[in-house]
DNA sequence: TGCTATAATGGGAACGTTCCCATTATAGTG
DNA sequence: CACTATAATGGGAACGTTCCCATTATAGCA
């Protein structure tokens, strides 16, 4: 067992009882005296006396820990959501831990029940396959990260992608494309992606014929991303521009189009969504619809710890930050 | 505080002892009737029980918690690494949490600390400001992510860096560079960079003389490889070819390149190292120094293992894993 | 000065496990 | 069948906190 110095051994060396040393290592506000407080720090200054979170944790019900669920890591737009969440979260005195469950429906779930072994004081999630009722079930305060409808029972923060699909669209007709292919992610369950809404929605609105295949389905991935991107250039009436759901699709089918020997935006235009730091950086510099990642976290991170507090309103709340086109060098009037 | 049921209320509904549940749950080579575990066990189902991992870890003082500490998830070479570590340490009972410093040296010390107060039982870190003296004095078995010879108190494991320079530098002056800029990365503390220090030596072996200006250290980070790239093209004399220390720099230095309207690899030769994703899909796709990323986390984590049981040898391990030359397009002979 | 209100402190139980040790049930052996 | 070795089970203490309640010290006021 540790031989760290307990509670008891800083009231010993102080010549206080435990009750007041938790009183000063604990809440600032409790009543003791000066003089008093004094002693303590110096015998916990004196001993290297650390608090044992376990103990005081399995007393009070309260680990002042919080997970950040999140399928993949490797997508740059994560981070930046991170550091947002962390910087709010870690100011109230909360430490923020990352469970990387790599699109892994099974992990996720491991997660989750880690999660309440170990008592976590909130989830922040982004879910691969866990369901409104398992979150429910879980018992433990959740901010979704996704403007999913399947989370009635919580707040949900995200990008307006049904929006910014919108703006996207607007862009690329606007330039006079007409046939435009849409390279989707897949979402959870059985719902429609909002993009996918989106974009049928607007063509409908513009009276431009929706044809199924200019839509393709397909996980988050560069290597998906080519793949569907060849999939629409091997058709025979290929499109002449495209909007990939994320910019990683978007970079894959950056790749295809080139690996195909054509050329961006004069053979083909290309939009994305996202804006990661990456695709200013392609050649060509990619168009995209930018998300604000930062205030994403920040959001979602304070409406988490108005739930812990219970300080939130009863109505779960659903709160969509608007995304902005970022016109670069991939799109262009059709030739 | 929660209403969950406990081990106590199993054991009452089993008609058994706490004892006997506590056994039933732990270790199962415990004897105990298959006939009662029987009865256990359908009482934890129907009462929906799940150990309190609290109250476990502060009475064995193991929480089978693994933080994993990472300066930038945002490079796409962590989350292949952590991917080895989760499969190994998964697989014998452990979770494993990462912690991103974001290169800040007090949130790391913020996460050692968090890592006392909640008794993890490991720790694999690649270090950003933590010192040896005070990882040793943490407690915690831990593995360095990282050949640093600054770590004489611990298991480090990673990639052959100085050998993976060699390599790159013999590509290029075997094309007939003599004039190889290097941008490198900045080391923790005062320490010279593994790959700085390969660099000076081979050139001198190959009686080549070290230029101070055709080296440039930054942090690592995009842009700052762009920045250090600008530099280099800013001299009198530029380097005809570059290696840079990582893909993200190299990534950066391409940029630049082509922002000062020359080509890759006609006016300058480019060298990467690490081999992530990205760097197979710039145009030109860039030659590269692989390391083998997976393979390096599954061998921290039997390590980490090894020294949590106390099964490792007294003294501390050095384990290099060998590069190799990824062959692209992005290296030629100068014109 | 004496009395009360409040500030400051301390003792002990409780949180939910695990583990030591003691006890009882079962099987093995001559 | 008695006796022993071992298997199976249970009771209670301990892990290091926090919090309730009780007690004592101090200050405020007439």
């Amino acid at each position: 067992m540790s031989q760290r110095p307990t509670i008891i051994d800083v009231a010993r060396v102080a010549g206080v009882s435990k009750t007041t040393v938790s009183r000063v290592v604990g809440c600032k506000d409790a009543p003791v005296r000066t003089e008093t407080r004094q002693k303590v720090l110096r015998a916990i200054e004196q001993l290297g006396y650390e608090r044992n979170a376990l103990a005081g944790g399995l007393r009070t019900d309260r680990t002042y820990t919080i997970a950040l669920f999140l399928p993949d890591i490797a997508n740059p737009f994560w981070p930046e959501v991170a550091r947002g969440i962390q910087d709010v979260l870690e100011g109230e005195g909360y430490a923020v831990v990352l469970a990387n469950s790599d699109w892994d429906a099974k992990r996720e779930h491991k997660f989750l029940a880690m999660s309440r072994r170990n008592r976590f004081d909130g989830l922040i999630i982004n879910p691969v396959s866990v369901t409104n009722a398992e979150l429910v079930a879980n018992g433990i305060p959740a901010i979704i990260l996704s403007l999913d409808t399947d989370y009635p029972d919580f707040d949900v923060v995200g990008s307006d992608s049904y929006g910014g699909t919108t703006l996207a669209l607007e862009h690329l007709v606007g330039l006079g494309h007409r046939r435009v292919g849409l390279i989707s992610g897949l979402s959870r369950g059985s719902r429609q992606p909002s993009r996918l809404t989106s974009y049928v929605d607007f063509l409908q609105q513009h009276h431009i014929p929706v044809e199924n295949e200019l839509i393709v389905k397909c996980p988050y991935g560069q290597e998906h991303g080519w793949r569907s991107m060849k999939q629409l250039l091997d058709l025979d009436d290929p499109p002449t521009a495209i909007f990939a759901a994320n910019d990683i699709l978007a970079i894959g089918a950056l790749q295809a189009i080139r690996d195909a020997g054509l050329r961006v935006p004069q053979d083909i235009s290309l939009v994305g969504m996202d804006d990661i730091y990456a695709v200013s950086v392609t050649t060509p510099s990619l168009t995209t619809v930018a998300k604000e990642k930062y205030e994403l976290g920040c959001q979602a991170a304070t409406f988490l710890l108005e739930r812990i507090r219970e300080a939130a309103p009863e109505r779960f709340r659903r709160h969509a930050l608007p995304c902005r086109l970022i016109q670069r060098t991939s799109s262009a009037p059709p030739s």
